[in-house]
DNA sequence: CATATAAGTCAACATGGCTGACATAAAATC
DNA sequence: GATTTTATGTCAGCCATGTTGACTTATATG
């Protein structure tokens, strides 16, 4: 048979290259996930208690159907989380003054401090992997991670703002972004 | 206050572009799931069967260990998982020939045939990513989730071999890799 | 021979998903 | 104003997949 794999067969190397990316986006998901992990054992927290805390932060005022089509779980999976960082002084609900019926979700300063301190590990991580990959590999990393979130979120992850070619000016579309740094 | 976000503050651009760099794996990861998770149900298996299958597929030989290795679980949860994948005819087990006491795991054709049908779609969503994003974001998409990985992995993980610039040839270190594609 | 290593197994438990069934309050609609 | 829809919350139970701890078996290695 034909060395099939040597160097210039495009479907071999379409096949490496796309399990390569597959993999390493594996490999990165675990280590990064491992960072904040580690931190919620001494809070007595789990995982999903920290992507909730995470969003609301990210997200002040989110309601928690907003939430949950982020996280994309049910409302009974993360009602679980969510009683116990409310109840543990983590988060707020304030009933929406438009519509009554919207919680609207907050962190408290404790859980923004909680928050930060449970992330801090995977900020400096990416932190690292930026500074070394450089300023033009960000924009490619960026890019292609863009394009493998479905196109509904990834409008919403606003385009990286090239120049304006629009008329108003682009920014998170649904939900409500941060108020301050 | 002074108009702290006004474009040209280095710390508030800093930590948004890395909670921006943050979300994006959280996204990009969820939808890149999903998309086996939904195949998988039809064959009554879960995540965790395909992750086994796809690295033993990727790493044909491959012995229990490093699969543990990989996967970062313990050696009860793999077991389960990896005897259902035995016993219904997705993985064969063969005892080292020079230690006897390991155990080569390859997929056999039935689960090779599995393994290309679950990875199917995720394959096309991360071939359409590239396409999309061109060669040069491709390669910073790489750079920079090498980063993220740990050092150790990282490693094995064979920098993307650039110009010769040693003695020997560089490649897959410690796992067997794929004998032909 | 003694010890270390690779793998397997049993048992029990925790986390975090899920479904189904309902309840309540408020908004929206007829 | 009555009815329906929507946003949220809750109870109960199930399942998948991770964990720890204890122990066995076979084989390699000192």
């Amino acid at each position: 048979m034909a060395d099939i794999k040597s160097g210039v067969n495009p479907l071999f190397l379409r096949e490496e290259e796309l399990r390569q990316g597959m993999e390493l986006l594996f490999y990165a998901y675990r280590d990064f996930t491992d960072e904040a992990d580690a931190m919620l054992v001494r809070y007595k927290l789990g995982r999903a208690h920290h992507r909730a805390l995470y969003f609301v932060g990210r997200h002040p005022g989110i309601s928690v159907s907003e939430l949950l089509a982020i996280l994309r779980i049910t409302k009974q999976s993360l009602a679980r989380v969510l009683n116990d960082l409310v109840r543990q002084g983590f988060i707020t609900q304030t009933a929406g003054m438009s519509d009554r019926r919207r919680r609207h979700l907050e962190l408290t300063p404790k859980g923004l401090d909680l928050e930060r301190q449970i992330t801090e590990k995977q900020r400096s991580r990416i932190a690292r992997a930026y500074r070394q990959a450089g300023a033009e590999a960000v924009e490619g990393f960026r890019k292609v991670l863009l394009g493998i979130v479905n196109e509904h979120d990834r409008r919403l992850l606003q385009p990286p703002a090239g120049p304006e070619r629009g008329a108003g000016e682009r920014g998170g579309a649904t939900l409500p972004t941060p108020k301050r740094p």
